[in-house]
This record gives structure tokens, C-alpha cells and sequence, in this order.
DNA sequence: CCGGACTCCTGGTTGC
DNA sequence: TGCAACCAGGAGTCCG
């Protein structure tokens, strides 16, 4: 489900309300939304509990909130990865959300005791305990083990363009494909992917080695313009799947040009936008303004 | 290296 | 109304 607009506001949201703040309690009422934590659930409140948060970060669609490091020689953060169907909710201690799979009780200095409720229908998504380690690129950042693989996304100043372009002619696979990619680019999934290949005017079938430097500039443009509108409008939600930290929907929904507009117009041109199956999910696109070329 | 199939899951919607 | 089939924003592994 989230894609990076999505991430970005949960992050955003958390950070006033976590950073600083101690965990009191851990509860793991599903041990499946620990998939990604190495270990067991006892290790997972045993490592979390009485530490302090700091100001959360993100790259991709994954989020982690390092924790103090005055207990450990190494330093370490709590990951999550919202999946499909996660979500973040900031509440008053003692609320329940149905489908809460992780409770986290936390004191912040000014604002006093709160709850983070973890919240996942498909329990596709996660939290870990993982420890923090040099960026592959940059020593002077930190990333989690689990997120060392994944690509920089395209609203992160240290994203290399060039670098970009030159993977992306050397791939001998299709558009849509290495958008969907996150260890080439990261952040990007079917919405937005659909979204921007609509604004360039790109066919998701493009082979990467025939897509000219000049349209590759193009797409990623749009990509940045697509994230940073959706970002603007709060992300994209279709039902209560997903909600920002406050429970709140996202507006991007109504900005859509393709992606789940099949049968509707092609606000460009005017012809229907079509749907195929591609990768098992739905591509959307105008089969006019977008070809292979 | 690449693509396709398959896995992890639940619950809302659709169609008979 | 009941119920089964289908569908969903992700990502990892395995196999040919």
C-alpha cells in the first residue's frame, strides 16, 4: 500500500510526537509483524523497552526511529515497514484499533504519555530492533542492515542521477519493472509508478536500454513532481488502509490520472485509460500518449 | 542477470 | 441474503 508520499507523512507526523520519548511498555499481540525483527518477541520488548526515541527517519518506504545508545555499544533503531496495509496511529493511552498486531507506550517530556498503535490487516508489513550501520555510499550516515540494500529514493538530496541513468540503460529489463525496483530507486510503487509513467508519456512495457537519456531525464522529473504533489496533498488513500498518524485520509486520490481511472477518459487526450495485468497487479495507461518507442 | 511463479496474510467488494 | 471468488498500495525467495 504505502508508497513514499504515504511513509513521508507518517514520518512526519511521528516526529514531533516521538522524538525524545521513552518507551514505558511493548506489546506484541501477533508475532507475525515481527517477521523482520531477528529474534524472538521477548527480544523485541526486552531491546525496546526504557529507551528513548529520536527523530525518526526514512528512505523508501522504509521508516526507522533510532533509539538512544547509552545501553548498547551499538547503535540501533526500530524499523517499520508498513507493507501493504500498515499503519502508525498516534493515540491516547488506552485506545484500541482493531487489527492493532504492536502497542508501544511512550512518555514524552511535554506532551506526557501516549500510545502508538501499530496497526496491520495483511500483516504483510513489520516492526524489528535492528542495529544501525554506514550508509554503502556515505559513512557519515547511518541506515539499518535491513535497508542497506535498498536504493535512494529520488527526494533524497544524496540521490545520484547520473548514476541513475547509467543503471538504468544497463538493465535489460522493461520501465515499470525497474521503477518498481528499490534497489535501483526506491520509494515507488504501483500507484505512483503508474503516475508517473502517464506524465511522461512512457509505456511500462519500454525496454530501460531503448528509453532515450533525454525521456529518462524526463520520467524522472515527473516521478519527483508526482511524489512531491502527493506528498503536498497527504498521500494517496482509497478506503481506511490507509491513514496518516492521525487516523486522517490522504487527498491524492482525487489527483489520480491512470492509476485506477480504467474506462475513464485519458485527461490528456481523452481516450479511455486500459488496464493489463503486468507483474500480477494492474497497470493503468493511456494506450495512445503512452507507447513503446 | 532476468522474469515468472509463488509465498507471506486479512478483509472488503463483486458477482452469481 | 449467502457465499465464493476475486482483489488490494509490498517484497522476498526459488527456479528455469
Amino acid at each position: 500500500m504505502p508508497e513514499l508520499p504515504e511513509v513521508e507523512v507518517v514520518r512526519a507526523g511521528l516526529e514531533p510526537a516521538v522524538t525524545g520519548a521513552r518507551v514505558t511498555s511493548v506489546t506484541v499481540l501477533d508475532e507475525r509483524s515481527l517477521r523482520r525483527h531477528d529474534g524472538p518477541s521477548e527480544d523485541f520488548v526486552d531491546r525496546l523497552t526504557g529507551r528513548t526515541f529520536l527523530a525518526p527517519r526514512r528512505r523508501g518506504k522504509f521508516l526507522w526511529i533510532p533509539l538512544d545508545d547509552d545501553r548498547v555499544t551499538t547503535p540501533e533503531a526500530l524499523v517499520v515497514h508498513l507493507g501493504m496495509s500498515g499503519q502508525v496511529l498516534l493515540r491516547e493511552p488506552g485506545t484500541d484499533d482493531a487489527l492493532t498486531r504492536i502497542r508501544i507506550d511512550i512518555e514524552h517530556p511535554g506532551a506526557g504519555p501516549l500510545l502508538l498503535n501499530f496497526v496491520d490487516q495483511r500483516i504483510f508489513g513489520s516492526m524489528a530492533i535492528d542495529r544501525l550501520a554506514s550508509a554503502p555510499d556515505f559513512v557519515d550516515e547511518t541506515v539499518p542492515s535491513q535497508v542497506a540494500h535498498i536504493a535512494r529514493d529520488p527526494l533524497d538530496p544524496r540521490f545520484d542521477d547520473a548514476r541513475f541513468f547509467t543503471r538504468l540503460a544497463a538493465k535489460k529489463t522493461t520501465i515499470k519493472r525497474a521503477l518498481l525496483d528499490q534497489t535501483l530507486v526506491s520509494g515507488i510503487g504501483n500507484i505512483y509508478a503508474d503516475e508517473s509513467l502517464w506524465a511522461a508519456r512512457v509505456h511500462y512495457d519500454q525496454p530501460t536500454a531503448t528509453l532515450s537519456r533525454a525521456r529518462a531525464r524526463g520520467l524522472l522529473s515527473e516521478v519527483r513532481a508526482v511524489l512531491n504533489r502527493a506528498l503536498a496533498e497527504g498521500g494517496t488513500s482509497f478506503d481506511a488502509q490507509y491513514l496518516n498518524v492521525n487516523g486522517q485520509s490522504g487527498y491524492f486520490s482525487h489527483s489520480l490520472n491512470a492509476y485506477g481511472q480504467q474506462g475513464k477518459p485519458c485527461p490528456r487526450c481523452g481516450r479511455p485509460i486500459v488496464r493489463e495485468q503486468f507483474m500480477n497487479r494492474g497497470s493503468h495507461f493511456c494506450a495512445h500518449c503512452q507507447r513503446v518507442r
